[in-house]
This record gives C-alpha cells, sequence and structure tokens, in this order.
DNA sequence: AAGTCGGGGAC
DNA sequence: GTCCCAGACTT
C-alpha cells in the first residue's frame, strides 16, 4: 500500500498546533471513557464551560462502571447548568450499554463506537481517532468553518449534503501517520484562529487560503437557516406546607426532561383558595429556541388543610429538592427571592 | 428537511 | 441584538 504525501495544508495546521495547543484534561489520558464524557459534554458546548463539568463528572464516576451504576437523579444533579439534559441520560444509557453488550470494554472501533447513544459522527470520529487513533476525519462546527474557507467550499453547511462533502474532503486530508494529531490540530485551528471574525494577518494559511485571496472570509461558511425563537410563558408557584415544597419531575419528553420543578401554572389556578405572595420574576430566560417570560408566586398552604395534590406532583423538602437537577430559570428563580424562608434552604450553586 | 433541545460567551 | 459553540435525535 502505498503511502499517500501529507498535504500542505495539514502539515501546516499540525504545526501550527504544536505551537498553539491548549493544554486539556482530555488531551492528557488515552482512556476512552474519559475522551469520550469529555467529547459528550463538549456537544454544542465551548470549552470554558464544559471544562468544570468533565472535571466533576469525572471525580464522581471515575470508571464507565461508576457511571452505569448511578442514580440518574445524581447524574442530572452534576449535569445542572450545562443544558442539552438528554446529552446525561444518553451517556448513562450508553454506559450501560458499555457494560451490557460490551463486557465493561469500552468499543475500539468507529463502527462499534457509533452504535451508543448519544453518539453521532462527530463523536464517534473524535473517540476512535483519540483514544484508537483511527483515521476517522471528525467533522464539526470548526471544521465546516476552517474547511469552507481554505478551499472556499460554498456547501450550505445546514443541507443535508454538507456532511458527506467535508466529511470527504477532511478525509482525504488526514494523514494516516497521525490521525489523531490532524483531528486534534483542525479543531483547534477554528477555535482559536479560524474563528468567525478572524485575524487573518497571523495565519499561517494566508497564502494559500483561497477565501482570503478572494476577500471572502466574512461569507465563508454558508449557513442558511436562522433558527426562530417561540415565546412561552412559565409561571410557578412555590407551594409550601409544614417546610415541604410541592414539586415535580419533568417527565414528558421535551424541554428540562429529567429536571424538577415547582408547580408549572399551565392554564388557570382557581382550584387554590389561598393568597399568594408575588416572588420577584427573573429576567426573561433567553434560550436559542425558546424566550420564556416566568411570573412566581409563593403559597403558604395551612397546616391542617388537606390539600387535593395534582397529579405528577408530590411534598418534598428542601434539602431534598436541592439534590435534584434543575433549570436555571429556576435556580435564578430561587436566588433572586432568599428573603422567602424555605427557599434559602435550596443551594442555587450550580456545581 | 425541518424542528427540538440549554446555556452562555463573544461581538 | 446576532452568532455559534468539539451535535444528536425526532418527526
Amino acid at each position: 500500500m502505498q503511502k499517500s504525501p501529507i498535504h500542505p495544508f495539514s502539515a501546516t495546521i499540525m504545526a501550527w498546533y504544536v505551537e498553539h495547543q491548549r493544554e486539556l484534561p482530555w488531551r492528557q489520558t488515552k482512556d476512552p471513557y474519559a475522551i469520550w464524557l469529555s467529547e459528550i459534554i463538549l456537544q454544542q458546548t465551548r470549552v470554558a464551560q464544559g471544562l468544570p463539568y468533565y472535571e466533576r463528572l469525572l471525580a464522581a464516576f471515575p470508571t464507565v462502571r461508576d457511571l452505569a451504576e448511578a442514580p440518574e437523579a445524581l447524574l442530572l444533579r452534576l449535569w445542572q447548568g450545562l443544558g442539552y439534559y438528554s446529552r446525561a441520560r444518553n451517556l448513562q444509557k450508553a454506559a450501560q450499554m458499555v457494560m451490557r453488550d460490551f463486557a465493561g470494554d469500552f468499543p475500539r472501533t468507529y463502527d462499534e463506537i457509533i452504535t451508543l447513544p448519544g453518539v453521532g459522527p462527530y463523536t464517534a470520529a473524535a473517540i476512535a481517532s483519540f483514544a484508537f487513533n483511527e483515521a476517522k476525519a471528525v467533522v464539526d462546527g470548526n471544521v465546516f468553518r476552517v474547511l469552507s474557507r481554505v478551499f472556499e467550499v460554498e456547501t450550505d453547511i445546514v443541507s443535508s449534503s454538507a456532511r458527506g462533502v467535508f466529511t470527504s474532503l477532511a478525509q482525504s486530508l488526514i494523514p494516516s501517520e497521525d490521525p489523531a494529531g490532524f483531528n486534534q490540530s483542525i479543531m483547534e485551528f477554528g477555535a482559536l484562529q479560524c474563528t468567525p471574525a478572524p485575524d487573518c494577518s497571523v495565519c499561517p494559511l494566508r497564502v494559500s487560503c483561497a477565501a482570503f485571496s478572494a476577500s471572502r472570509v466574512a461569507e465563508l461558511p454558508v449557513k442558511s437557516k436562522k433558527t426562530k425563537v417561540k415565546e412561552i410563558q412559565m409561571d410557578y408557584l412555590v407551594i409550601e406546607q409544614k417546610g415541604q415544597l410541592l414539586v415535580r419531575e419533568r417527565t414528558e419528553n421535551g424541554i428540562w426532561k429529567g429536571l424538577w420543578e415547582f408547580y408549572l401554572i399551565e392554564g388557570s389556578l382557581e382550584w387554590l383558595p389561598f393568597p399568594r405572595q408575588t416572588l420577584k420574576s427573573p429576567p426573561v430566560h433567553q434560550l436559542s429556541h425558546r424566550k420564556i417570560n416566568c411570573e412566581a408566586w409563593h403559597v403558604q398552604v395551612p397546616d391542617n388543610f388537606d390539600l387535593e395534590i395534582p397529579a405528577g406532583y408530590g411534598w418534598m423538602s428542601p434539602t431534598e429538592f436541592e439534590s435534584k437537577g434543575k433549570p436555571v430559570l429556576l435556580l435564578n428563580l430561587i436566588t433572586d427571592n432568599l428573603d422567602c424562608p424555605i427557599l434559602q434552604d435550596i443551594s442555587p450553586a450550580y456545581l
């Protein structure tokens, strides 16, 4: 088998990487479990935001067995504040699959790794290359940006064909000698040098970058879609009786599944004949796909009143509620109303 | 192919 | 305000 010479692009970014790489903990290990954990955390998440979660989760669950056997509620509490909570649920499903289907030994090939829930083409390529040096090119947001500019690829990165186009290109550039180094290099290059608004004056690819030569750096990559934001209302009653709170787990599919919340007002609340004290409303909770307006009230139910418990809800002590994962919206609600005594007993800390 | 799913940082 | 981040899953 003939060894193809390394492409100038690959040589340049890999040399750049040697000089400019950040020291990140998941780059110091070959443990596929730790690498997998880091990749799930970093999906659609900046390094700075994910880093403390990686340290904390790896300390709490040092092995895939520890993760597989953990209570899901604990995992979601540790994931609190990171968002995309299905990542955490899939993470544990995958850990249990590794224990059951792979005898506790993390799968070693791209084709096996991608069968794990929560692991798609990007993550499987990342794990296979970083942990096992399999020559599978990663394609993430950084790779779209770098390759679209350097080679002036105008394929809309939102289109269904984009992944195939960019994967083929990246795969043609990956050197068989060091797939892991190439993958790390191109992503780090996109994260630090070829950023959305780059400083091309210090770029080592300046002379060979097609977009720079054509003064089209700002136009690439092409991305057509713009997500529209729906505005919704979520009002809460902090219902208290005998030092307990009326709360529930969000079990339905959708936003915040697996997290816990106070009594959510969906329609009218005529069923509750008690005075309410207005709580300070958190500012508008802005998500990438939702704009959530929130109002909240505190209700003290007399000890001797036999309240009819709404379906799905139950009484819980503030201490136990603290141990559950909660949306940041609720953490903000708690933080903003610490003059309400029962809310003082719920630590609003993320970590 | 389009929609859903969080939260936050950079500009 | 806009963009997008080491994307994957559902419909």
